[in-house]
DNA sequence: CTACCTTACTTGTATATACAAGTACAAATA
DNA sequence: TATTTGTACTTGTATATACAAGTAAGGTAG
């Protein structure tokens, strides 16, 4: 299979991103302006303007005429949702998964309430279930379900590192390109408090996903319980 | 004042996302090609663009190469919160707003657990809280802090049916560009007891939201509790 | 009838260019 | 000293153009 080039303003997009992202630029700091930045990668205004528009959507840039791109701190998640601790801040905190469910191949049940077409349904359903703790405490539990369409050897792949954007982007050409959202407060049942170690009526946050991807009618489901008591869903819109 | 001139590409942005919203272009559609909208607006392909991409970025439409601009159904809301009800759907719907504290000036306490800087501190804050009900029976209730820099007659305004977004748009030319948000699930305390007519444990929404605006360095802060027992909080990311 | 190819149309990427408008700062002025 | 002006630099808007690449549909050869 042909690898797909990468658009020149997409490169510039994730150099600029990586460099803010390792702390390179810091927030305040103001990014090397639209001509700067032509020069130095030979490129034309046009070409470097959308790769900083795209940094803007995403929030990890402002832009004032006649100042800048002023860098921004937390970006906005597309898709992997951010966490902030009530007390400490994420990062020295230890992240691990742990697999509930593994991969496996299932009839259509349901989608979370999302509508799924009968192509979806004819092919089957990728099922599995994950656990997400922050030192050793779960703090996410979610369910995701993939419409079994010339995926091979999905069910064989591990999870336990990697995040699911990374393995459909690295090996199947998929990316999220953005999705359809509810979002609910509900107390845990059984099934969440045993998950949660939670007592009855602990308050959780619950989510149910539509991921919509680069692949025209390929769309994927997943259903996400947070224990925000100790940790908050942080983001920018 | 002069009156700022509204770019061509704003101007079709907003011709087309009317025609979608009142249902001109359905769900599925293709909207008329970019060659199209050139002719039709008079404008060249780059502008053109730059106002489907801004449709892209909210929603509205997908674009395929090769195929056009397909219609999508349920934009995602920037600022403003969307809400599906479980059974019906939100539109026959009776939507009311009461407010519970009426705008008036007084010093900071706090923002939310977001940072002011001393210019917003020593000029105090303009604070509200309002309970929006549907048919009657509260959904959300939020308390909105606003920094009182220039904005002359703002606690005398009625928000009772407006949007505060449309008030600061309109009147103060302070338009709200994004921002940062905390998300929690949490369980009722007193006061949202008796506001939401909820039994204690009750699981309640809770955001903390700081809004950014076009205004360099002016931003306001709103907290806002939600009941998603009958409404789940939708959205597109 | 089926499979392939051509063609016309669509969006995607990229360059080159021009002027408008906002910001910051230094120089000139009152 | 305090204010205004000018200037250089920044991003914002808009046009004109070219070619690449994906899609759909119709024609053609097998």
């Amino acid at each position: 299979m042909a690898v797909k080039e990468v658009p020149s303003y997409r490169r510039l997009y994730e150099k600029l991103r990586k460099l803010m992202e390792d702390g390179t630029y810091k927030r305040g700091d103001l990014l090397p302006s639209e001509n700067e930045l032509c020069a130095a990668h030979h490129l034309t205004r046009p070409t470097v303007r959308k790769a900083l528009d795209m940094l803007v959507n995403d929030g990890f840039i402002l832009r004032h005429q006649g100042l800048g791109s002023i860098v921004q701190g937390q970006p906005k998640g597309i898709g992997i949702l951010s966490l902030s601790g009530t007390t400490s801040a994420i990062g020295q905190d230890i992240l691990t998964t742990r697999i509930i469910v593994k991969p496996n191949i299932i009839s259509w049940e349901q989608a979370f309430g999302f509508e799924i077409n009968e192509n979806e349904k004819s092919m089957g359903c990728i099922y599995m279930e994950r656990l997400r703790l922050i030192n050793d405490r779960p703090v996410f539990y979610d369910i995701t379900m993939i419409p079994n369409l010339n995926l091979p050897r999905f069910t064989s792949r591990t999870f336990e590192n990697r995040s699911l954007f990374e393995i459909l982007r690295k090996h199947y050409q998929l990316e999220v390109k953005g999705g359809e959202q509810k979002i609910q407060a509900i107390t845990a049942d059984e099934r969440i408090q045993k998950h949660f170690e939670v007592r009855k009526n602990h308050p959780i946050l619950r989510i149910d996903r539509k991921m919509e991807t680069n692949r025209m009618g390929f769309s994927f489901f997943s259903q996400i319980y947070c224990n925000t008591s100790d940790y908050s869903l942080i983001g920018r819109f």
